[in-house]
DNA sequence: CGGTTGACCAAGT
DNA sequence: GACTTGGCCAACC
């Protein structure tokens, strides 16, 4: 099983309702590779398969999502999310570590 | 096999 | 509070 397998599985583990963070993933994989996580989720292969949009960064902003292409579809993703129970406020994630999945 | 890169992170300025 | 720096490690030249 390679590297990005695995983060695709981890990632399909998180509950709806719920996020994650690259480094809790790469954790989870016994690694500190937690920029690999997120190269693997940029490819995501399996895209609704693996909720992507539930992994943000350890500090609950959406790095890399809305933060680095603003042209991005930013309202979508966070429409998408708060769909699922979460609530986006200022590009971070409001009571993010409550809704933080640990695996 | 070396060098660069990156949907990261933590600490410092 | 916005920016910079150094470090981490897999993936891709």
């Amino acid at each position: 099983m390679s590297f990005n397998q695995q983060v695709y599985q981890l990632c399909r583990k998180i509950p709806r309702g719920k996020v994650s963070t690259y480094k809790a993933i790469a954790e989870a994989l016994n690694t500190k590779a937690y920029r690999a996580v997120g190269a693997a989720l940029r490819n995501n292969p399996f895209a609704p398969k693996v909720p992507c949009h539930r992994v943000v960064a350890s500090d609950g902003s959406l790095y890399g999502f809305q933060g680095k292409r603003e042209g991005m579809a930013l309202q979508r993703k966070q429409q998408l999310l708060e769909s699922e129970g979460l609530i986006i406020i200022n590009k971070k994630v409001k009571d993010f570590e409550e809704k933080l999945f640990k695996f």
